[in-house]
DNA sequence: TTCCTTCTGCAATCTCTTTGCAGGTATTAA
DNA sequence: TTAATACCTGCAAAGAGATTGCAGAAGGAA
């Protein structure tokens, strides 16, 4: 199985509660950590919500997972080979939308041609108010 | 006294807490509610932090003071006036850098004109490694 | 199989923020 | 100036989200 690999080759055991949380973040797409569970429940009830939390971090320490801040609080965990988008989070109904990194690339460049710095793209969240909401 | 009309004008009571809290937060620049009720206390020791909450979400209700999502999880009160940059959160050591509003003007345009989306620019921060923590 | 290290579940704890309540105060009207 | 009232404040408790300590369970190397 392709996990087993995955997993292993990262040092780290292979648990079911493990392989479990990876995929109920790669099959959520963006999720906090309550979601993460209540999808992991559904096939396995007795995991505990602060296994997730530590699997996450664990996940997230060997570079499986990311987390992004979209700003009411919590972290929303993402498939480090899915965060290929930035989210555009919208003020009014809460809905998240997406759009390629590309679209930021000028400004990404900006940043670093006239403050150094170096913006990771796939972390930050955009505020605004959605085409729906804008009518 | 300014601040007098301020407040009354948009129907709220002058109260000496309110005051400082506005106060508080011209001072700061960018502050969590904890530090501006340190603040608030070096003058006024009794204050209550609830007060300060309940202040800043009345201040931010009216329109005298936003705030921010700077990724860490807690808000951070501007004076709305204040508001005229950009918030660049180093990963690494913290630091909140500035940038003009106008970098990301392209930005917010190609939002706006592919995706309908309206950016709010000054409630999102920008995540990524500075220029000292680059070398 | 055996042993050691890592992982999990549980419960307690912590931090940050909100809320209910009773008393106090700014403001309006008389 | 005084009285009435709606709004504010302080206090304490409660909520929500996240973390931690510990004992027992389980993965994995030999």
């Amino acid at each position: 199985m392709a996990d087993q690999h995955e997993l292993r080759e990262k040092g780290l055991r292979l648990t079911p509660q493990r392989e479990l949380v990876l995929q109920a973040v790669r099959d959520l797409g963006h999720a906090t950590p309550e979601e993460v569970a209540e999808k992991v429940r559904a096939t396995h009830p007795g995991i505990n919500l602060s296994t997730v939390y530590r699997n996450l971090e664990t996940l997230e320490n060997v570079g499986l997972v990311l987390h992004t801040h979209l700003g009411h609080g919590g972290a929303t965990y993402h498939a480090a080979e899915e965060l290929t988008h930035l989210h555009l989070v919208c003020s009014v109904c809460g809905d998240i939308g997406d759009a390629p990194i590309d679209t930021a690339a000028n400004f990404v460049n900006t940043l670093s041609d006239d403050y150094g710095f170096k913006t990771d793209v796939t972390h930050f969240a955009i505020y605004g108010t959605c085409q729906k909401c804008s009518k």
